[in-house]
RNA sequence: GGACGUUUAGCUCAGUUGGUUAGAGCGUUCGAUUCACAUUCGAAAGGUCGCAGGUUCGAAUCCUGCAACGUCCACCA
């Protein structure tokens, strides 16, 4: 291509999808391809991370893109380093997610009942259809997001592997009696009919109405409740060990007619009980509170269930009310109650109400036959663990989960949710994993009569298998290695080196729900981390902060705006103005600015090219070795090798919006507008032009592969800028130039500002005094025509004091500077300027370059001074402890 | 009720262990324009770093208290 022909603006939709192709038929994406490419890689150590799997349930939205844009990053900066990289793709079944949207769907259709209707097996088809199409979504617009990984490694986790997986995990955790059935209170939710985790309920603040009453006339206690439909179901009275009023009921067993239903009532002394809230005495259902059902157990109290999984109230609550729905009851109740006389007061109370996650309806609390992981169940380990325990030792669950992270073997980033993440473990209830519905894997076990069979295949005839599914995290857990293939024992050797992987990458929202349960199941079946590094991002929000929801039509979706603006401005846009673990707002105008700043690095490419068209990179390299020149080639060098230095350890430490900036304000701020246009008066500077291109296209890579490949392929590089080597820096810092740079610089901008606060003519060429001391002279003669063109002066008169006569001998245009380092006593100069030269302000030169720590302490008090030295010494420790440290670990 | 987070320019946000004059982008104002890029260039204005105390030679940064907003957890019988 002719290079004259280069479009001026980068046009990314007409390269981007060709440039996907060619990364990915190239095999730079697959890990062993990656030895084919370049040898470098065949000895190299393995770099992982596992794709948080997407749910099949739709589409990706900006919190997905963020996430893809956010590990395409690391992936490509350490496959850059020379690391064997392996992004796992997958995605996600999402077991009940997924079923209800499906049902949804159908209902939509016209079905009125879709499970009874068509039934398991047709049911099933829907779903599975359903997740298909979701799933080739999902992998079309992770490939427009340049995710870097290899599809044809794709897994899922309903997929024949991951049941392997899941039936081996549950049969291992059955054997050591981790996995138990227990007939207990759990999450119900009537409306999809089956259970829910605690994890997968909320709570909703409502009004509710809180009924004083008495069970019958001749009840002793007064109890309130905002639930009177439960009380059929109550067994006993709680009240606090101290309360005065109630100490001569506890231990005595009442019988009561509760609206027409015989009731024993215990009244039993419990701490929990809150004296001051209501009556002071509480009415524990075991049956239909997880609170109360733990109370029981303490007091070893029956439990009585009177509301079904229908919703409805049961035989149990008796005549007049069996059948009746919650609301129904609850009316009639409070009526009977006022009839009776035994209605004490109503009053209205705020509530939070239990709510499914996935929808609006309220959970019930009941109790069920399901399964269960324990996880304060003490167990005896398989295998040495996390360092800490050996083959035999005891330990629960819990403690895995907890010494995991104590222990800092996982680092979880930003270390604020180390808290969070220690609270939820130290307050985890038994995990229920047992759910009625059919999208999933099924439960593993098979019964017959009382007998119970754990494994896949139906132990024999009149066995029949468990209905139900187990809960969707159950298989995320196991994702870092039943992705690399535990258990089967050829595959899992062959990845055995990428686990623990090296960072798991997610939003925050799911610390709980999935990290968790990996930390969870990776230390439980094979005693070690499942990752090293746990780096949570934020939110991704509309620009009023509110989450993004299809109801507030605020919805960006990443596929429209890719076409529009451009694959990596999109990425840009969710990597740099970020923090780790906070929210961020996005709006399209955002998006716009790093739209700009892709067709400006384009156009620096562009310039580039065209103007030192016939220097190959070659050429240009060999020039390069005859050294800089000039005091820009000096101060272009010194500053990208501390943006090398930097950017390369930002990335390392997760700080990638950090690096971006110090990259844009390094590739726009100084190269483009300072550097290029030197180059256009001082000539000679093609080698150097391409140097700096040549290492800044590498570096901006990770943020925006697309654009830096495109120009890549362009300068006639043969390898793909996607294996490469990320530069390293051939040059030192060269402190000297920067500050002599800085004095031209500063020089120049003061000079141009002058000119527009005196009205001066901007294409005008002027004539202009400066004083200034020795060195600065020096530097203004030897860079003389970089300030003058940039400048637009005709002449500079240096000179030590003001002129007898002037400025009366300089007529029109004049700048005066005066140079704080020359020693001048700025106060007396400026006086006497404004005295001579009526109308114009001196201003006071701004080029002194900044004091040096040296300079700093030697003109500082003592006290200043004691404080510094304390600091040095502090820093030395640091270091020689760290030093230390890296024997020791070698 | 418990915990955590946020509060910095008109807006969106950076600010790593306390350190010289607190930064960026957008927006605003003024100016430029065939010469790589109007998806551009130059310049300017704009901040008592939420409030009140404290520690320190020195605080946006550390400590205490308060306020507003937000998030999570628990619970309201």
């Amino acid at each position: 291509m002719d290079l004259k022909d280069l479009p001026k603006a980068y046009d990314a939709a007409a390269v981007e999808a060709g440039i996907f192709k060619q990364w990915e038929s190239s095999g730079a994406f697959d890990p062993d391809g990656l030895e084919k490419l370049d040898p470098r890689y065949k000895e190299a150590d393995p770099y992982c991370i596992v794709l948080p799997p997407p749910n099949r349930t739709g589409t990706l939205h900006l919190g997905h893109a963020k996430m893809l844009a956010v590990e395409d990053l690391l992936i490509r900066f350490y496959r850059m380093l020379g690391r064997k990289t392996y992004w796992v793709p997958g995605t996600d079944h999402a077991a009940l997610a997924t079923q209800v949207k499906v049902e949804q769907l159908l209902i939509k259709e016209g079905h009125k009942d879709p499970r009874k209707e068509l039934g398991r097996e047709k049911f099933l088809e829907k779903v599975k259809e359903f997740a298909q199409q979701s799933r080739d979504t999902i992998v079309s617009q992770c490939k427009a997001m340049g995710s870097s990984m290899d599809w044809k490694r794709e897994k899922y986790t309903l997929d024949e592997e991951r049941n392997r997986a899941v039936n081996e995990v549950f049969k291992m955790m059955f054997e050591d009696g981790l996995i138990e059935r227990g007939y207990r209170v759990v999450n119900w939710d009537p409306v999809f009919q089956t259970t829910l985790s605690d994890d997968e309920v909320e709570h909703k603040e409502t009004q509710a109405e809180l009924v004083t009453f008495k069970y019958d006339k001749d009840f002793p206690i007064e109890i309130s409740t905002t639930r009177p439909e439960t009380k059929f179901g109550d067994t006993a009275v709680a009240v606090h060990p101290d309360d005065e009023r109630y100490k001569k009921f506890i231990g005595q067993t009442f019988k009561a007619n509760f609206c027409g239903k015989e009731i024993s009532v215990k009244v039993v002394a419990d701490p929990v009980v809150d004296p001051a809230f209501g009556t002071g005495a509480l009415g524990v259902t075991p049956a239909h509170s997880m609170i109360d059902a733990e109370l029981a157990e303490r007091h070893q109290l029956p439990m009585v269930q009177v509301i079904g999984t229908d919703g409805k109230m049961m035989a149990e609550a008796g005549a007049g009310f069996s059948g009746l729905t919650i609301k129904e009851a609850r009316q009639k109740i409070v009526e009977t109650l006022e009839v009776n006389g035994c209605l004490i007061k109503k009053e209205t109370v705020p509530q939070s109400l239990l709510i499914a996650q996935r929808g609006e309806s309220p959970v019930e609390q009941l109790p069920l036959r399901q399964w269960f992981v324990r996880v304060n169940k003490p167990f005896k380990l398989r295998q040495d663990t996390l360092g800490r325990w050996q083959k035999g030792d005891e330990a629960t669950l819990k403690d895995l989960m907890s010494f995991a992270v104590e222990s800092k073997q996982i680092r979880i980033l930003p270390e604020s949710f180390e808290k969070i993440y220690f609270h939820w473990v130290n307050n985890l209830r038994d995990w229920c994993i047992s759910r009625q519905i059919w999208f999933g894997h099924q439960i593993p076990v098979w019964y017959n009569g009382e007998k119970i069979e754990v494994g896949n295949e139906s132990p024999g005839e009149g066995w029949e298998r468990d209905p139900d599914t187990l809960d969707t995290w159950f298989s995320s857990g196991l994702w870092t290695f039943s992705t690399l293939g535990w258990p089967d024992k050829k595959a899992w050797g062959n990845n055995r080196g990428y686990h623990p992987t090296n960072v798991l990458e997610t939003g925050y929202d799911i610390l709980f729900f999935w990290v968790a349960r990996m930390i969870l199941m990776s230390t439980y079946v094979l005693g070690e981390i499942p990752f090293r590094d746990v780096y949570l991002h934020g939110l991704v929000r509309d620009e009023k902060g509110r989450k993004m929801s299809k109801s507030l039509g605020n919805v960006l979706d990443p596929l429209e705006l890719i076409p529009k603006y451009g694959t990596d401005a999109v990425r840009l846009s969710l990597v740099m103005g970020t923090a780790p673990g906070m929210d961020q707002k996005l709006s399209e105008e955002k998006i716009k600015d790093f739209r700009n700043f892709t067709n400006k690095l384009w156009n620096i490419s562009r310039y580039i090219m065209m103007t030192t068209a016939g220097v190959t990179k070659e050429q240009a390299d060999e020039q390069w070795t005859k050294g800089p020149i000039t005091l820009s080639d000096k101060w272009i060098l010194s500053r990208l090798h501390e943006v090398q230095t930097n950017v390369t350890q930002l990335i390392t430490e997760y700080q990638f919006s950090q690096a971006g900036e110090l990259l844009r304000d390094f590739t726009w701020g100084d190269f483009a507008d300072w550097y290029l246009e030197i180059s256009k008066i001082e000539k000679n500077k093609d080698a150097i032009l391409w140097h700096v291109l040549s290492r800044l296209l590498p570096m901006w890579h990770p943020f925006m592969p697309f654009v830096t490949e495109h120009i890549w392929s362009l300068i006639g590089d043969p390898r793909q800028l996607v294996v490469s080597p990320w530069p390293s820096s051939a040059h030192i810092r060269d402190e000297e130039s920067e500050k002599e740079f800085a004095v031209i610089r500063n020089l120049i901008t003061d000079i141009r500002r002058l000119r527009a606060e005196q009205g001066i003519e901007p294409a005008s060429f002027v004539k202009i005094n400066l004083i200034v001391d020795k060195d600065t002279a020096r530097l203004i003669k030897e860079n003389d025509s970089v300030v003058k063109q940039l400048a637009r002066i005709e002449t500079i008169d240096l000179v030590d004091s003001i002129p007898e006569g002037w400025p009366t001998a300089v007529s029109g245009k004049i700048v005066i500077g005066l140079n704080v380092a020359s020693g001048l006593d700025i106060g007396k100069e400026k006086a006497k300027i404004e005295k001579e030269i009526s109308g114009l302000k001196p201003y006071v030169e701004s080029t002194t370059a900044k004091l040096s720590d040296k300079e700093f302490i030697s003109k500082a008090p003592e006290k200043v001074v004691q404080g510094m030295q304390e600091k040095l010494d502090e820093a030395k420790m640091k270091i020689e402890a760290l030093e230390k440290r890296l024997i020791s670990l070698k």
